[in-house]
DNA sequence: AATGGTCCAATGGTCGGACCACCGGACCAA
DNA sequence: TTGGTCCGGTGGTCCGACCATTGGACCATT
């Protein structure tokens, strides 16, 4: 047992990576009209010096972020990120630019303290047997998990039992957030005690099938949680200056 | 002026994009454990008959949706979709499986009713004198646009005035669910109509900043919406018995 | 003048074959 | 047991070629 913590396992990035990169700030600083036609994957190549195959990965990648149109015979076009652009999209922005992070994540939170208590108002509806179980697995077997994967676990399941796939990409969205970010909240122990009660609470009403309760617990949660972070972020950013 | 109507324009495959369905369905339909290593590309190059770039290009696309995890030096492994499927993922299923149409329409349409309010709750506070002009310049001067067309304009201005990048976002997903199933409810004149009113009332709640009533503007003709689509998809499944 | 057909150069899509970068496991040495 | 080395396999990149589709120029018909 070390006390080192990775964060991450240090992305090395592909060339294809970084030309996407390079295009998609292109794109999202405006460097590139809308509408305007790309460079051909021939141009491209030779002017980046890379092979056409990684241009054409690269470009690729921007089609499915819907930032690009490319048509057979006739070239790539900038589309409207603003009409456009996926939720993917929000991360590739971030990182490309650590500065809108905070922004982010307080409009990340917002947003999870609307939706949440109706993914938990429904999960208390719709919840099987089978949700109920695998709750009472994380929370009352889990002891080799960390609270901040427990509670990853917790929504997760919520978010099965509510029968809204929309939920549940959500907060798989959402996720990959909290694995980066969760420590902003789950470093003061309170939180961590916070979140072991409401794991139990939360299961209580689920398991009861008190649709009611189970979105007030998961509104007061939230909401403490946005406002916890968001109060760590503006300390942050203050004592920034 | 024809009375032609082209719905789509005639979406043709490239093989990539075959290959790509082909490993999607096998992931969804948990052919393919999760864990598991699929084939190196060059045994899907060799046994699929395409050239190992196609093969590539199908798995950056999986990629992106969250659906392998690409090694280097070792192979690409499948990730868990109920735990890493991005909301893209969902578009992607219903082009696989025409039958889960009507459940995610209902899932988004749902979902819409939940957030839409608190975006015209955010936009009311937020917007800028721009966006009261441009919301003007589609509801007064939009007069060559259909209403389906005025109707995604105006929740896009929203959305931009909310000043939430989430909202942008999501919204973009939903409108292109819009574009291809709006029909549903704007068949009905009485709905266009309905339409036509809600523009002028929200576009006033918005301008004069009244958080408030844009919440309820929007959530009236959201829920109303609701209702009408999942009646009319209810009777569509019923006449198919 | 307008329409439709034909041709052509440009561009994206696919191909095959080669080499590079990296990983995991086997083996060996300290 | 630990760390180092080697090696086969795999993904990443490259090259050069050809195929499929497009848009525009040109022309013939009406």
């Amino acid at each position: 047992m070390s006390a080192l913590i990775l964060t991450r396992p240090l992305m090395r990035s592909r060339l294809s990576g970084e030309i996407e990169n390079i295009l998609l700030t292109s794109i999202i600083k405006r460097q590139l009209a809308v509408g305007e036609k790309l460079p051909t994957e021939r141009e491209l190549a030779r002017d980046l010096e890379v092979n056409r195959s990684t241009v054409r990965e690269a470009l690729g990648k921007l089609e499915s972020l819907d930032l690009v149109e490319i048509r057979h015979g006739d070239g790539a076009y900038v589309k409207d990120f603003q009409e456009s652009g996926s939720l993917e999209l929000i991360r590739a922005m971030i990182r490309l630019d650590e500065r809108q992070r905070d922004d982010v994540i307080a409009a990340l939170l917002e947003f999870r303290t609307i939706i949440g208590p109706e993914m938990a108002f429904h999960a208390a509806r719709n919840r099987t047997d089978d949700h109920i179980e695998a709750l009472e697995e994380v929370i009352w077997n889990g002891n080799d998990l960390s609270t901040l994967e427990k509670d990853i676990r917790v929504h997760h399941i919520i978010a099965l039992a509510s029968g809204n796939i929309l939920y549940l990409t959500l907060l798989n969205f959402f996720n990959k957030f909290m694995i980066e970010y969760g420590h902003l909240y789950f470093n003061d122990q309170e939180n961590v005690k916070r979140s072991v009660r409401f794991h139990e609470e939360i299961h209580q009403a689920v398991k009861k099938g008190n649709p009611g309760l189970a979105r007030k617990i998961m509104q007061d949660v939230l909401t403490y949680a946005q406002k916890a972070v968001v109060d760590t972020l503006q300390i942050g950013r203050n004592s920034r200056r």
